[in-house]
DNA sequence: CTGAAAGCGCTTACAG
DNA sequence: CTGAAAGCGCTTACAG
C-alpha cells in the first residue's frame, strides 16, 4: 500500500504539497496538481482513513444506531430493511460511508451510544428501529452530536427527525376509498406508542372528517403491526351486522392487513368485492399475495436521502448555531393502486 | 471527550502504563491496573478508534461489499437483509463493527474493492449479492485480505465461501413430499449460473435419484428466483396433462413458489389438494400468505456467525501460512412446514 | 506556491 | 513493573 510519503518521492515534492493537492487546496499549481493526481492514479494511492480521521478530528463516516434484535430480525420491521439500503445508496452519493455500530446499552450504561459514536469520530448518528424510552438516546439527543432518528420524535441542539408523511398518506388511502364509492371506512391502527401509527391515524380521523363519514368506535381497531392483531382486529370489523359493516379498511402496516384480508376471507368475506382493503408501507409480500395489496408505499431512498442531507446540514454547521428544525422533515409517500380494492389493474 | 493523557493524570502514571493496563497486558501490576480501569470508568474513556488503527495497521471492523443496486433495493434479494442482521449480530459477539463501504467499481477500476478496503483498514471483508464476474472480485480474492464470500464460489489465499448446505435443504424438501406419498414430483430452478440455485437443482436431482421417482425433462423448469418467472414456470406445470402433471414441486426460491401457487389457482387447481409446494429461503411473505408457505428455511445467524468466524480464522493467522478451506463452508438449513403441502399444522 | 515542523491519540520496542 | 521516546500517516499553521 502506498503512502504519502512515497507518493512525494515519487513526485519529488514534499508531503505537505501532496496532501494539499490530492485536497483541493487552491494555493497548489495546476502543474503540480495534476502531476501529484496522476501518480496518485498511478500507484493507486489512497489516504489511510485513519490517519486522516486522527489529524481531522471526524471521519466521513456516519454511524448507525439500529437495535436489530436477532430473534425478531427482518420479522419485526422489515420496512427497516428497505431503508437501510436507502441510507447506503444517499451516503454513497456523497461519498461517505456507513458503520454499523454494535452497542450494548444495557452493559454500557447510558453514555454507550454517545462515547461509541465519539469513539468512532463518526460525522453524525443516524438513529432507527430503537426503543425510544432508553436514557442512552436522551443523552445523545441532547449532545452536540449531529443525530437524525428516522421515525422517531426527537429534538436536540443537533437532532432531528425524519419521517414519510404518514398523515398526508393515510389521507390519501382513505379519499381512494372514498373515490370508489365506499362510505362505511374502518381503520386499523398501529401500536399508538408509535409515532407513524399516530400520525396515520390522525390523517385518517382527518380524512374521515373532511368526507362527512359516520365513524363509530368499532371502526377504530388497534393492532401493534403484526400480522395476528391485524387477523384479530378483522374478525371484529366482519363480525359486525351486515349493515354497520365497514366496506372498507385502511390498515395502518401492510402486515396487518394481510391479517385482516385473512380474517375476511375465514368470515367469508371477498376481499375486495365485500370489504376494499387498504395497507401502508409496501413491503415486499405486498406485491406477492393475490389479492395484491394497494398500500400507501413509504419511499426509502427519499427518507435516507433526507435523512443524511439533514444530518449533514448539522455537519456543515460548524459553530452549531443554526437551529434544528423544530418539526420533523417529511419525505412524500405514494399510493400503489393494486387489486385489494378493486379498481386497480 | 477525554483523552488518554487525561487519564494518565488521573491516575498519576505515563500513558504507557495506561495503555497497557487497558489493553490487558500481563506486566501491569493487579493495583495499577485497577485504579486505571476505574478512571477510565468513571471519566468515560473510549480509545479513539482511528489512533488505535493507525498505530495498529488494524480496525477492528470489518468491510462489507454488497451492490444494492437501489431500484431493485429488498426486492432483489430479499434474503440478503435478513443476512445482514445475522453478520451485525456475529460481529456484535465478538466486538467489531461492520462498514458498509460503498464502492464504485465502474468509476474506481479494477482495484476499487482492494483500495477501499485497504484505506479503512478494514480487517478483512465480506462480500455478498454482487455481481460474480467484476474483475475487481478476482483482484480481492487473489490479494492477501482475508475476504468471505456468502453465495458465491471464490477462491483465493486468504479467501473462502459460506453458503447454506442448498443440497441437502433441497433432498429434505423433496424427502418430505416423498413422505406425503407423492411420486411426481416436479422443481423450479433459480438461474443455473448462482451457486445456490445450482447446488439446490443438484439436491432434487439426487433425492429424486435416491427415491426411484422418474423425472421427465418437463418437470425441471427454469426460473430467475423472481416471482414472475415463478408463474410462468407454473403454468407450464399446470398445463401438463393431468395423467403426468406432478403433484409436487420443489421450487428453489420463496417469491417463484409464490408465483407458482398463482398460476395453479389461475388453473383451477389446489395447493396442497391437487398439488404441492416447497420454497426455498422463508422469506417474510412465506408465512404470511394463505396457504402459509413450507419452505426450507436458511439460517441468517448461522451463516453470519459462520462467514465471521472464518474471516476471524484469516485474520488471526498472521502468517497466512494456514492454507484457506478449499470447499466452501456449510451452514444447515431447516425444513419450516406450513400448508402448502398438506401435513402441515 | 512550497517545505519543514508540529501534532492528532494512541501503541510498543527500548531502557531501567 | 514503569516511563521516555519513537512512530503510525496524515493535515495544517508557520515561514519563506
Amino acid at each position: 500500500m502506498a503512502g504519502i510519503k512515497d507518493l512525494a518521492r515519487e513526485c519529488g515534492v514534499s508531503v505537505a504539497t501532496v496532501s494539499r493537492a490530492l485536497n483541493g487546496h487552491p494555493e497548489v499549481s495546476v502543474e503540480t496538481r495534476r502531476q501529484v493526481q496522476q501518480a496518485a492514479e498511478r500507484l493507486g494511492y489512497r489516504p489511510s482513513q485513519s490517519a486522516r480521521a486522527l489529524v481531522r478530528g471526524r471521519s466521513d463516516a456516519v454511524g448507525l444506531l439500529w437495535d436489530s434484535g436477532y430473534e425478531t430480525a427482518g420479522r419485526k420491521h422489515p420496512f427497516l430493511l428497505s431503508l437501510l439500503v436507502g441510507l447506503k445508496q444517499a451516503l454513497s452519493d456523497v461519498g461517505r460511508h456507513l458503520i454499523l455500530l454494535n452497542v450494548d446499552v444495557d452493559r454500557q450504561g447510558p453514555r454507550a451510544y454517545l462515547d461509541t459514536a465519539r469513539q468512532f469520530q463518526v460525522d453524525g448518528v443516524i438513529v432507527m428501529g430503537v426503543d425510544d424510552h432508553r436514557p442512552a438516546l436522551r443523552e445523545l439527543f441532547e449532545s452536540s452530536l449531529p443525530c437524525v432518528a428516522i421515525d422517531h420524535d426527537i429534538a436536540g441542539p443537533r437532532a432531528c427527525c425524519v419521517t414519510s408523511d404518514n398523515r398526508a398518506g393515510a389521507v390519501e388511502a382513505v379519499r381512494h376509498l372514498h373515490d370508489l364509492g365506499h362510505r362505511r371506512i374502518a381503520t386499523i391502527t398501529g401500536p399508538v406508542d408509535l409515532m407513524p401509527a399516530v400520525q396515520r391515524l390522525r390523517g385518517f380521523q382527518q380524512a374521515v372528517g373532511e368526507l362527512g363519514l359516520d365513524l363509530p368506535d368499532e371502526y377504530v381497531q388497534n393492532g401493534d403491526f403484526f400480522m395476528d392483531s391485524g387477523y384479530a382486529c378483522g374478525r371484529r370489523l366482519a363480525g359486525l351486522p351486515k349493515s354497520r359493516r365497514p366496506t372498507a379498511v385502511f390498515v395502518a402496516g401492510d402486515e396487518m392487513a394481510l391479517g385482516a384480508m385473512h380474517a375476511f376471507a375465514d368470515a367469508g368475506l371477498d376481499v375486495p368485492e365485500d370489504i376494499a382493503v387498504v395497507g401502508f408501507d409496501d413491503i415486499e409480500a405486498a406485491s406477492l399475495v393475490r389479492p395484491a395489496l394497494t398500500t400507501v408505499a413509504q419511499d426509502s431512498l427519499a427518507l435516507g436521502t433526507a435523512a443524511v442531507s439533514a444530518l449533514l446540514d448539522f455537519v456543515d454547521d460548524r459553530f452549531g448555531d443554526r437551529p434544528a428544525p423544530e418539526s420533523p422533515i417529511l419525505t412524500p409517500t405514494r399510493l400503489v393502486i393494486r387489486q385489494s380494492c378493486g379498481g386497480g389493474r
